[in-house]
DNA sequence: GCCATCATATTGTCCTGGACAAAGCGTTAA
DNA sequence: TTAACGCTTTGTCCAGGACAATATGATGGC
């Protein structure tokens, strides 16, 4: 594959600290010193100090590892055998494409050398189909075929940068338009700690946005005890989560029970993502959206079961 | 100061992890043990299985320590004399409020309930403003009142990230209006790893665009193989980079080193933000911007040593 | 055949205490 | 005033042990 990572400069040729691999992977430094104990793999070099130093090579099958993990696959499966298997898992494992051919469309534009074309092309899509369908339909089928695109070599990771800085500035340029005039509900979305997904909440912005409902985004990683500071002073209806699919269910499940515990009882929580969409029962007292295309309807009732009142 | 913090859950009244403090301090597990061995601050307790558990007040106390050494303060300073006086140094410290009255309007406006009305000022002092005085003016006034605020106990972290989202989203939305149909320069915007600042990367790239310059931002934290892979792919004219204050000079001028041996000749490289601007000789072959308001004349400059020529 | 319960294996994160390079600071020499 | 140098401060790394939380697989009851 001739991606992005042939052009390393002579300082760094060697390899790379822990730290950085802890940020490039996401892969925290206990969690990389003990695979080396017990899996033998990382095996980084060391530095005249002793300390880690570790091949480019390394760090990319780490990030593979990570996406895979992600997927849900453990640690235990991908790094018993030998490494070299990896490479022969990633091509077993994008059986799904094929369903997703409409989205193939991104990655030559992407490895186009002009940005404007695609700006365009995210535009008139958004145009056509609609904020609803643009975010329910086209963001996940891109979102997908990048996620495959990366994994399988074909797309460079300063691409996946620029597709979502695109596809992010489409998002928040159609919610501004739509502007939002104190409508009620007043919803509060954000994520709990731990959890990064900014083009997810974005989309749900967006989505309510389009419903008439306008969102009061906090980003990413609010801290439990802010969000419910937040919801009491701004008297919000609605507070709403959103869980990545990487997320660990008891986690999600823990924030939620202690949010709503905490939150004022008239203050609804909805909670989403893909972290929640399979796990069974919900938590008492949550509404969970099993999916993008829930969120309208569920407003809908939200709306039906709060009829309009005069005052604030 | 009846903050937000006041909403405690029981189940967390006792105090957080480390990893917490982790990531809502941004100070490393590390150096949160060696400050703990040395300074004998801070001061965890323990749960039963020996591992430390910080109370609120004492993590309110690092994000404040934090805060500080990010403008230039040192641990030692802060942390050997008894930590009680940390409140009198803050209160010592807003010394240079007043020249910053202008932006004093935020304040109130973030406290309110209703975020509308905040939407709108903004909305409505980029109109009358214009983009270029809106991001060299305002929003940096706005930004210093913010910092000074949260400091002094008077602004809740939600409202910073309120205050943050709604900023990003008038920036982005202006962007998005301008346009942009392939115009030369091609400029590349990004911050190198280690670097967050996406603000200020979008208070760039407002500005570049209010001048008929459209940036492609690869967003924060890109490393520096990849910006060169990405310039490499886009044929780009010039790759600019911000760092912030807080980024120590020795990195920035090694970053900039590697970056300007790697990028190809005609490349122009430009680098900016506060971490520059008071660093005396520049490294050869980087073009330093000290000021926002330079952005426009050395624009201009460019425009000017490459005049126009037909084909693409 | 399907679901609950338990035992077992896996896995991430935390701990201690030592070490050391890099960055900061102040002083002296040019 | 700038440059070079030594001392101090400070962040990050290391090793190896420990253990709770989670996933997996087996067992038994409906």
């Amino acid at each position: 594959m001739d991606n992005t990572q042939a052009a390393a400069t002579p300082a760094q040729a060697a390899g790379v600290s822990i730290a950085a691999v802890e940020r490039d992977t996401g892969l925290g430094k206990d969690t990389l010193r003990v695979w080396e104990r017990r899996y033998g793999f990382p095996r980084p070099l060391r530095d005249a100090f002793g300390e880690r130093v570790y091949p480019a090579e390394q760090v990319e099958h780490l990030r593979l590892i990570k996406r895979l993990m992600d997927q849900g696959q453990r640690p235990g499966t991908l790094l018993r055998p030998p490494i070299a298997e990896l490479g022969e898992r990633l091509a077993a494992n994008p059986a799904k494409v094929g369903a997703d051919d409409t989205a193939d469309w991104i990655v030559p534009m992407l490895k186009a050398r002009d940005i404007d074309p695609l700006r365009a092309e995210l535009a008139q899509r958004l145009a056509r189909d609609g904020l609803e369908r643009f975010v329910i339909e086209t963001v996940p089928a891109l979102n997908r075929r990048i996620g495959e695109g990366w994994m399988a070599g074909e797309i460079a990771i300063f691409e996946e940068h620029l597709y979502t800085e695109l596809v992010q500035n489409q998002l928040r340029s159609s919610i501004h338009t739509l502007g939002g005039r104190g409508t009620r509900p007043q919803i509060l979305l954000t994520t709990v700690k731990d959890e990064e997904h900014i083009l997810g909440l974005l989309m749900v912005e967006a989505l309510l946005a389009a419903n008439g409902a306008f969102a009061l985004s906090l980003g990413a990683q609010t801290p439990i005890a802010d969000i419910v500071g937040a919801a009491r002073a701004t008297n919000t209806d609605i507070v709403a989560l959103s869980f990545s699919g990487a997320y660990p269910w008891r986690k999600s499940r823990d924030a939620l029970i202690e949010l709503r515990a905490a939150l004022p009882e008239r203050t609804e929580l909805w909670a989403g993502g893909g972290g929640l969409a399979g796990r069974g029962r919900s938590v008492a007292g949550v509404r969970v959206i099993g999916a993008l295309s829930e969120i309208a309807p569920t407003l809908a009732e939200w709306h039906a079961a709060h009829p309009r009142r005069s005052g604030h």
